[in-house]
RNA sequence: GGGAGCAUAGCUCAGCUGGUUCAGAGCAUCUGCCUUACAAGCAGAGGGUCCGCGGUUCGAACCCGUGUGCUCCCA
């Protein structure tokens, strides 16, 4: 078979991932082998890959193929999160393309157009997790608005009903304009705002004329207002206890009063209090009786209340009011301001508080459990632990959840009314209906129809339950799957849905099901560009991953994602990595094809004394390797895992080993070392594969023909064993005596094809022995021998304590003074550093205090230091 | 305002329990090589006041305090 020069990555993917799975590689059912779940965080319906999802996707896989390889019955389970707000809108989008206004149409019918978008567009994402290579249970593919999954939060809406943590009640929320829906806490983002802070004044209701200045930077909820306060400590409005004053424009005559609340500093010290759009003024007019006047629209236009401007844009009035604040004479200043300002997550509207009757979720019983799995007990680890500070601040100041959604899409709230206002939750109208007739039988004879809440869910309402629900917990909470799949091992999510979603979870797991809903949380970092810029799309910094993945393909994009990125930090993500990653596969592809052309050279019976050093070492390597990368995977550093591989294949592999065994032009490998350099190869890839799962699994079929079956993916890791230290110190050695002369000859222009002679002496003769073929090959020596004299006409070298002179036809004139030079410079370095020990070691408090092993081991560095000194000082003699 | 975190090579970061063969890696840079797996490569090399200051300690990149600069979360 002829091979190409390069991986070419697009076919292989393609054709390693069908036969995955179709080989049923993917797929899991319960059996005697131990679990390792994984459940997807699951992406919006409306998403398409972006880097997030790749860095996210990317490290589970690595975990569920890296599981799968020690032994356990590995499901990843994939899903879709249907988003009531960001489908909601693509909907209402699509409508209007098609000239049709959501209003003019009844829930039923909006509703099958959502579920048309849903299955035409729903599925992109998932389709785009395969590009990628990830290995996910298919089969149990999940939606949080399937049948099932959907009467599962309706029923746990009516468990926490009925245990009183679910009520309905007005409140200021937090409502989004735009999608006129109100959103929790958590959907709002708050970002530093450029805005003003407008002076005026009100009237002070006496017979002279006075006034009180108040600061704001929302003028138009003047009309809303329906009192100010001041500090009752406050001199400069002490006078005016008991008074009123004038709403300016419309004349409310509303009371002073006074509270300690109020922060004298700021602005006038004086605070126009509008109870129904600010949360702080509500609490102060509830505390001080004074009423409520909602001056806004739900689509954030003023309403009837506001007397003025009514119809209009919020923002509109804001400037329309200052001109009519001006003209009517109050009107004082108005100041630069820098301010936060609440946006809506999905919209981007600006949130306006507003009174509303929502359902709410009381969390205080919620987050006991919760609170303790994560701080006091850890039964759930997170990685980094830094995130548990911030769990527990959250969790410690957690306020209830508001679940209510002016929407559609989504799981209706299950609570009926009658006529007269009467309320029944239930978790089928039927029920419903049964109450009713029950509790007022007259009233349901006579008009038997019970009007259902018009809202949805809060879509984190369904997405708490994810990990019990995708194994079938509603329709039954003893089964097979549940039983063995839950709790599920590892959950990788991003940081900025820990409250979202993380710690709802948690909540949901030890509320309905008693266990916690996984053991480990691993929180990914942000991908940013090279900049440090988050990706977004208004800044058109995200890059086109799916072209990524055919121009470079998935494993150079897994590459590239997992490189820069350890655990918990933001990935900056560059071109560059993209680059590497490529040359990585590339590297791995052409060691492959050096082996591959060995395989018509094999010879049985060769003498290969000569390079069981190179096997032995590369063996005790891949050891150490093993066993550091096992490690490294358990506490998460993915990324240092990957760098570790990196390096092993590159520079141990290629460029040391391969090296080492490589037979001359044209000439017979002996069969023991061919099949144990394939051997090595295995073992390497399969170190590799749950980082680049296609480039492997092609290399490997191509390194050997294998049984149907014998496949990468599904290959057992062996056992660890312990690497032969006295081995890995020598191949060191080795290492070094190749640079150094390699080193010599660059300096002094010695030609890599000039031969030279090696002339060695040390006290380890053994140790040339038994690697002189190869130190011989590897710095093109024609002869090494041993000598106890200094060898006049040579460059003199020192490697460790050994001192070699590398004689070359053209060494005799050679100019010395760089040598002398470094070889002076090393001695200043050596004789300062045993300095440094002879005075450690003399410093009796020292010796008092350190563990007997650190002083072992200053011992040892000194008589090191010695003999290297010793050593140095004679070759600089020679010169 | 409350909380969390970061500052080490030009860049991105390691450095896990304080112990100079521990100041490291990758990328980038420089020098020399088209050596028959790979120029997407090979062989070498250079590069750092471990943010400033103070303290603890026999010993500090590491622990403590403080200053400066930056980031994130919450109100």
């Amino acid at each position: 078979m002829e091979l190409s020069k390069n991986f070419q990555h697009n076919e292989a993917e393609l054709k390693w991932y069908a036969h995955w799975n179709e080989s049923g590689y993917f797929k899991s059912v319960p059996d005697e082998r131990p679990p390792y779940t994984i459940v997807i965080p699951p992406p919006n319906v409306t998403g398409v890959l972006h880097m997030g999802h790749a860095l996210n996707n990317t490290v589970q896989d690595i975990l569920i193929r890296r599981a799968k390889m020690q032994g356990y019955n590995t499901c990843w389970v994939p899903g879709t999160d249907h988003a009531s707000i960001a489908t909601e809108a693509k909907v209402v989008n699509m409508l209007r393309d098609m000239g049709i206004d959501k209003k003019t149409m009844p829930r039923d019918e909006f509703l099958k157009y959502a579920w048309q978008w849903k299955e035409k567009y729903g599925g992109i994402i998932l389709k785009q997790l395969e590009k990628l290579g990830c290995a996910l249970d298919w089969e149990r593919t999940s939606f949080t608005m399937d049948d099932d999954y959907y009467a599962a939060v309706i029923r746990v809406f009516n468990e926490l009903y009925e245990k009183g943590l679910i009520y309905r009640g007005v409140k200021m929320i937090n409502w989004d304009p735009k999608a006129k829906t109100a959103l929790s806490d958590e959907e709002v983002i708050h970002r530093q705002t450029n805005s003003k802070l407008y002076y005026v004044r009100y009237k002070i209701d006496s017979e002279v004329e006075e006034y009180i200045t108040v600061a704001t930077v929302r003028p138009e909820t003047i009309l809303g207002d329906t009192g100010v306060c001041v500090h009752p400590e406050d001199e400069r409005y002490a006078h005016l206890k008991g008074k009123f004053c004038f709403v300016p424009l419309i004349n409310r005559r509303v009371p002073i009063i006074f509270d300690e609340y109020i922060d004298k500093e700021f602005g006038t010290g004086a605070l126009k209090i509008t109870p129904a759009h600010d949360i702080n003024d509500y609490n102060l007019a509830q505390k001080h009786g004074l009423p409520v006047v909602d001056t806004l629209n739900e689509d954030g236009t003023m309403s009837e209340a506001a007397q003025l401007y009514i119809g209009q844009d919020r923002f509109v009035v804001r400037k329309a009011i200052v001109e009519d604040l001006k003209t009517s004479g109050n009107f004082v200043k108005e100041e630069d301001y820098s301010n936060q300002v609440g946006f809506s997550e999905r919209t981007d509207a600006v949130i306006e508080p507003r009174l509303s009757m929502q359902w709410w979720c009381n969390m205080q019983e919620l987050v006991k459990p919760a609170l303790k799995a994560v701080v006091e007990d850890e039964e759930i680890e997170f990685h980094p632990a830094k995130f548990k500070n911030t769990y527990k601040h959250w969790m410690g100041t957690i306020r209830d959840w508001c679940i209510s959604r002016q929407l559609w899409w989504g799981q209706r709230i299950p609570a009926w009314y009658d006529l007269e206002g009467g309320l029944y939750v239930a978790q089928t109208s039927e029920a419903a209906h049964a109450q009713y007739a029950a509790k007022k039988p007259e009233l349901a004879a006579k008009h038997p129809e019970l009007r259902q809440d018009d809202d949805v869910l809060d879509t984190w309402f369904s997405s708490w339950l994810w990990p019990m629900e995708v194994f079938g917990w509603n329709k039954d909470p003893n089964n097979k799957d549940l039983n063995y799949y839950y709790p599920t091992n590892t959950l990788v999510t991003a940081p900025e849905i820990i409250f979202f979603w993380v710690a709802r979870m948690i909540m949901a797991g030890y509320e309905f099901l008693g266990k916690k809903p996984f053991d480990k949380v691993y929180f990914t970092g942000i991908v940013r560009d090279k900049q440090g810029r988050k990706m977004s799309k208004s800044l058109g910094n995200s890059p086109d991953l799916l072209k990524m993945i055919d121009d470079y393909g998935a494993d150079v994009v897994r590459f590239s994602v997992v490189i820069t990125s350890p655990a918990g930090n933001d990935l900056l993500f560059d071109d560059a990595q993209l680059e590497q990653g490529r040359n990585f596969c590339n590297k791995m592809w052409n060691a492959m094809r050096l082996v591959k052309g060995w395989e018509g050279r094999c010879q049985k019976g060769l003498d290969d004394s000569q390079v069981k050093f190179a096997m032995d070492w590369m063996d005790a390597r891949l050891a150490t390797v093993s066993q550091e990368l096992t490690e490294m995977i358990a506490e998460f550093r993915l990324s240092e895992g990957l760098k570790t591989i990196y390096s092993l294949i590159w520079n141990d592999f290629c460029s040391w080993y391969l090296e080492w065994v490589k037979p001359g032009m044209e000439q017979p490998i002996s069969k023991n070392v061919y099949d144990r350099t394939i051997a090595i190869f295995e073992q390497l890839l399969q170190l590799v594969h749950p980082y680049l799962p296609f480039v492997t699994e092609e290399i490997y079929h191509i390194l050997k023909d294998r049984v149907a079956g014998d496949d990468l993916i599904n290959r057992q890791l062996p056992v660890l064993t312990t690497p032969d230290a006295q081995i890995l110190k020598d191949g060191l050695m080795l290492q070094e005596l190749i640079t150094a002369v390699r080193d010599t000859r660059n300096k002094n222009q010695l030609k890599p094809k000039d031969q030279i002679k090696l002339w060695v002496d040390s006290d380890n003769q053994a140790f040339y022995n038994k690697v002189q073929d190869i130190l011989k090959k590897q710095i093109n020596a024609g002869e090494i021998s041993f000598t106890t004299e200094p060898k006049q006409g040579t460059i003199s070298i020192v490697v460790q304590t050994d001192k070699l002179y590398i004689e070359a036809a053209a060494t005799a004139g050679i100019d010395t003074t760089a040598q002398k030079l470094q070889m002076e410079k090393d001695l200043v370095y050596y004789q300062g550093f045993m300095a440094s020990i002879d005075k450690k070691l003399g410093n009796e408090r020292f010796v008092q205090n350190a563990k007997p092993e650190v002083i072992e081991n200053e011992r040892k560095k000194y008589a090191d230091a010695q003999a290297k000194i010793k050593t140095i000082e004679e070759s600089l003699a020679l010169l």
